[in-house]
DNA sequence: CCCATTCTGTACCGCGCAGTCAAAAACCTA
DNA sequence: TAGGTTTTTGACTGCGCGGTACAGAATGGG
């Protein structure tokens, strides 16, 4: 009963998100959000309150879509999952590689650059993390009951190291053209399971 | 021949750096540095020119002490390397977890927070990097020819996964307080060696 | 058809930022 | 002790920051 906004909140979202993710939260402007999403700074300001509110929803929504899409190809599919693992860590490899930004993973920047100094923000992380973690046990579960992958240690503490050299594969891939290096990790942690 | 510095150049590093370290480039103002360091502006410009080119000195000094001693850790000595390695990850996640700041490692931050976007930090963060991944590689190809290691994979390749465990664990660390989740990502990784 | 309500655009705010500068102080050489 | 050189001090600058205020535009319910 009033009037209605003119924007898309998804859009103005993925807009904040995609800057956010290039430049991290201190070095983006409060005339960088307004720039990038169209909107006025009374808009902003209106809709969204902050500019650290409008970080912990760009978190959110790159959980809501990037993260879950990655969730989505680790699902069960009756394939093999050692596959699955390897083509997840090679796809990430070839993104950053072909990114000249080199902008990584939002969730894990957010993670360095905030880390605790901003309540929410750790929280958001880790319950991303959180979730990879589970989707990998799962995933890892499956693969050790078909005999695929090696059955003597727990789903979850295999998850656990998968999950930490995948993190690490992409902080390297932060300053490193070196594509063997990366494929090296990529080896290195599929023989592993 | 002319007035001497009152100050030591390299306490002065350290303060800049422990204060990089606690709140990454962006958040950290010229006002901070002169705080910690005990400077006035003047002297400061004097000295490193610019926040930048004192942010690089920090990476630099950051190297060649604490890095520097975490190399000296690894260096061969006839011990176990598999005790060596789990030995290092172990001691992080013991220091990550006591710090209430959540620092983490300097060279990481730099790296998710800089890279490229400054053209020398990423090379040093690079190189700090690939110090690691050279002792690791020493250590492991040691372990590998004592028949204390699986020796069915190049050294490198196995230094290459370690070390991205390595840091992702570091990546972790800084959002969770579950001592059990780091440990199981060292079990694992030790387990794979 | 009006009015309460919300959204939009923009001018504006005080502050703190990175960096500068000139003058005074401290030192070394001779 | 005088002269030349460097460091120190701290006031200063211009700018851009995050956030606010407010006037007008657009809407829908009664």
């Amino acid at each position: 009963m009033a009037r209605p906004r003119e924007f898309d909140d998804s859009a103005v979202l993925d807009a904040a998100m995609e800057l956010f993710w290039e430049k991290g939260y201190e070095a983006t402007t409060t005339q960088d959000l307004c720039d990038r999403t169209g909107l006025g700074r009374g808009s902003l300001y209106n809709a969204y309150g902050s500019k650290h509110a409008l970080y912990e929803d760009s978190i959110k929504r790159y959980a809501a879509t990037r993260a879950a899409l990655q969730l989505d190809e680790l699902a069960p599919n009756g394939g093999s999952a050692r596959q699955r693992l390897r083509d997840l860590m090679i796809s990430m490899i070839d993104l950053d590689l072909k990114d000249p930004g080199r902008r990584g993973c939002l969730a894990l920047n957010a993670a360095t650059e905030v880390a605790g100094r901003t309540g929410d923000v750790g929280g958001l992380v880790a319950r991303q993390f959180q979730d990879l973690e589970g989707a990998l046990a799962v995933l890892i579960s499956i693969g050790q009951s078909t005999g695929e992958l090696r059955a003597d240690r727990p789903p979850l503490q295999v998850a656990r190291m998968f999950q930490s050299a995948y993190y690490g594969l992409r902080v390297l891939a932060k300053v490193t053209d070196d594509r063997q290096a990366l494929l090296d990790v990529v080896d290195g942690t599929v023989d592993a399971l």
